[in-house]
RNA sequence: GCCCCUGUAGCUCAAAUGGACAGAGCACUGGACUUCUAAUCCAACGGUUACAGGUUCGAAUCCUGUCAGGGGUGCCA
């Protein structure tokens, strides 16, 4: 916003600095960390050491602050758009005019809207693949956390200009799904899905793995798991309509999240492809086969020369039946024959970083060219309390439902409580948008390294650094221009003497743009929850300190402008985490 | 054994990638609703950034070592 000004003075200060025998410096240009007023410094450090360490005899901090101080005598008056320059403790601080600087952003947001901060069409597009949950199963908490951050991350990267393909990768064939069927056919024939399909699909699941700890019964299983294998049509006829019962499942909960995936994909349609696959890697030399003694492998350490590094991957059982590998290789090369893609993402837990690394070093061993694109998003597990990971067969999770079901209730309680003249529909609509806040932002709100433990209390605390503080703020936004009736103010200058909280939320604002591309890059909406959190942290500030509607007419022109202003921010930084931004609450 | 991640206030987490006094939220204590919604705000309290060295003008951040926790490591997904 402010590249200009930045380069006018940069130019002036090289002019300066060129006289001084120093030539090509490298200028930093970083925020003032405190401010009563705002513009941006300049630390001379790295040019006084640098002039230290090619043997001028110089005392690094007076020397930064002697440039500091030489560079504004030789600016003189001439301040390129900057109002007045200070040297503090080695650094040149360049201020800018209050009233201008805080016309020029807030103009600029209302102008941009919902575009702000969005960066422009990069013509590249990536493709996410997020969720893969397996059909047949469990939603719970440990799965959300994948679809949150899967989701969030499909945001910012598009919003810093690329274009997003969300795919989703569904687990619809093994042995739990044959244990799923059978299970049904024997205890539930006929039964069907309630409303909640994949509370009803989990039932039955769990009670499958319970049932097959018993040896007459897992021979059943097995049975029919021969069955599926000869492609017997009833049972093809009872996964399909099964399978479906699932993905209207996972639906609800998708449509409830605010997700969707543009390509879906399917183990089933990998499965048959990736055998030829390793036929092809037996005959290329790059896969060893051990059958039926043993599995078949590509021994990567061997191959690039390395110890202990990439070990070895097996890429099908010694009985011919295929793992995660065997569908994954011909998966990745699907998804390039499809798309022109700069960037595949892998969204999928930490645990499997070696998997990861020895899928894409079978890739750029195969001669993709496209192998330094792919890209494993690594994050850390949720756990429960006491280092419990999730997991449907020790029954030690939280479903997705449970979680949810209860944390709207609490939020409807509050909604009751604080608007009871809203009408029903609007309560229920307020109250998800909460509740579901709160979950997402829980889980986006630590960098994906943290393990997540899931805590209840924490999990439902609406108070504090949290979603529903943040959504608050948004609504008392607008609010403030409801009762204005005036949703876009008019254009108005700015007085130069505004007040600190002010100021401070201007200059929060102008953060977006740099913190989507940051945030992007590092594939972290933690970025993104931070700032969200501290812009509704300074439009609180600014609610309390700064009358709005009952003061000066001229004061009230420009707070209606920021106040409107702050809940574009506001309500674009929530839409980056996938938290919805109500009106009212 | 080897590899990866983590260790910051009583608890849960930040810290603009090496910069100005390490910041928030919970919890605890004391204040603020006749005023644009108190799901809010203000104040107070709270730190040898696991430990020991090193690098440099400057380190929570980079390097080495140690300790503690978690994960991975040829037919689980």
């Amino acid at each position: 916003m402010f590249e200009k000004e930045k380069l006018t003075i940069e130019s002036k200060i090289r002019a300066y600095l060129q006289t001084e025998g120093i030539k090509n410096a490298s200028l930093e240009f970083r925020q003032i960390p405190f401010s009563g007023e705002w513009g941006m410094a300049v630390p001379l450090f790295p040019i006084a050491a640098s002039e230290a360490r090619s043997g001028k005899k110089v005392i690094v901090p007076q020397r930064a602050q002697a440039l500091a101080e030489g560079i504004i005598a030789s600016l003189g008056d001439s301040l390129g758009g900057f109002s007045h320059a200070e040297a503090v403790n080695g650094y040149l601080n360049l201020y800018f005019s209050t009233a201008d600087y805080a016309r020029r952003v807030v103009d600029t947001v209302l102008d941009q809207g919902s575009e702000f901060g969005k960066n422009p069409d990069r013509d590249e597009t990536v493709m996410v693949e997020y969720s893969q949950p397996n059909t047949h199963k469990a939603f719970h908490v440990g799965h959300l956390r994948n679809v949150i951050l899967g989701g969030s991350i499909c945001r910012i990267l598009e919003f810093a200009g690329y274009d997003v393909i969300r795919a989703n990768y569904l687990g619809d064939i093994g042995l739990h799904v044959i244990k799923w069927m059978w299970n049904y056919l024997k205890n539930h024939p006929g039964e069907e899905p309630g409303e909640d399909h994949t509370h009803w699909m989990n039932q039955i699941y769990a009670e499958a793995d319970r049932l097959f700890q018993e040896p007459e019964n897992e021979a059943e299983v097995r049975e029919l798991y021969a069955r599926w294998n000869q492609r017997d049509p009833e049972i093809l006829a009872l996964w399909k309509k099964t399978r479906q019962w699932s993905l209207e499942g996972f639906n609800q909960i998708y449509s409830q999240l605010d997700e969707s995936f543009d390509r879906i994909y399917f183990e089933s349609e990998v499965e048959d492809p990736g055998a030829h696959l390793v036929e092809q890697l037996i005959q290329q030399g790059l896969a060893k086969d051990e059958r039926p003694e043993g599995p078949v492998f590509i021994d990567l350490d061997e191959i690039v020369g390395t110890q202990d590094e990439y070990r070895v991957l097996v890429v099908l059982r010694s009985d011919g039946s295929s793992l995660y590998a065997t569908k994954d290789i011909p998966l990745a090369i699907q998804k390039f024959n499809e798309y022109d893609l700069a960037k595949s993402i892998y969204v999928i837990d930490v645990r499997q970083s070696l998997y990861m690394k020895q899928i894409f070093k079978t890739m750029a061993l195969l001669g993709y060219e496209w192998a330094d694109r792919l890209y494993h998003l690594a994050y850390e597990l949720v756990n429960l309390p006491g280092n419990v990971t999730m997991a449907s067969r020790e029954g030690t999770v939280v479903l997705f439902d449970d979680l949810v079901r209860e944390a709207t209730q609490r939020a409807r309680a509050i909604v009751e409580q604080k608007n009871p003249e809203l009408s029903e529909e609007i309560k229920d609509e307020i109250a998800e948008a909460v509740a579901l806040g709160a979950l997402k932002y829980t889980m986006l709100s630590r960098d994906n390294t943290k393990v997540v433990t899931f805590d209840w209390d924490a999990a439902l605390d609406f108070n504090g650094q949290a979603a529903p503080y943040i959504q608050y703020a948004h609504v008392r936004a607008g609010s403030i221009l409801r009762k204005a009736g005036e949703f876009s103010p008019p254009a108005v200058d700015f007085p130069g003497d505004l007040e600190k909280a002010e100021v401070d939320l201007i200059e929060l604002m102008t953060r977006l743009p740099a913190e989507v591309l940051r945030a992007a890059a590092e594939y972290r909406p933690l970025v993104i929850a931070n700032l969200a959190f501290e812009l509704a942290k300074a439009f609180n500030d600014f609610y309390n300190t700064c009358q709005v509607l009952n003061t000066d007419p001229d004061v009230r022109a420009y707070r209606l402008r920021l106040v409107a202003a702050a809940q574009q921010v506001i309500a674009s930084s929530l839409g980056l985490l996938g938290i919805r931004a109500p009106s009212v609450m």
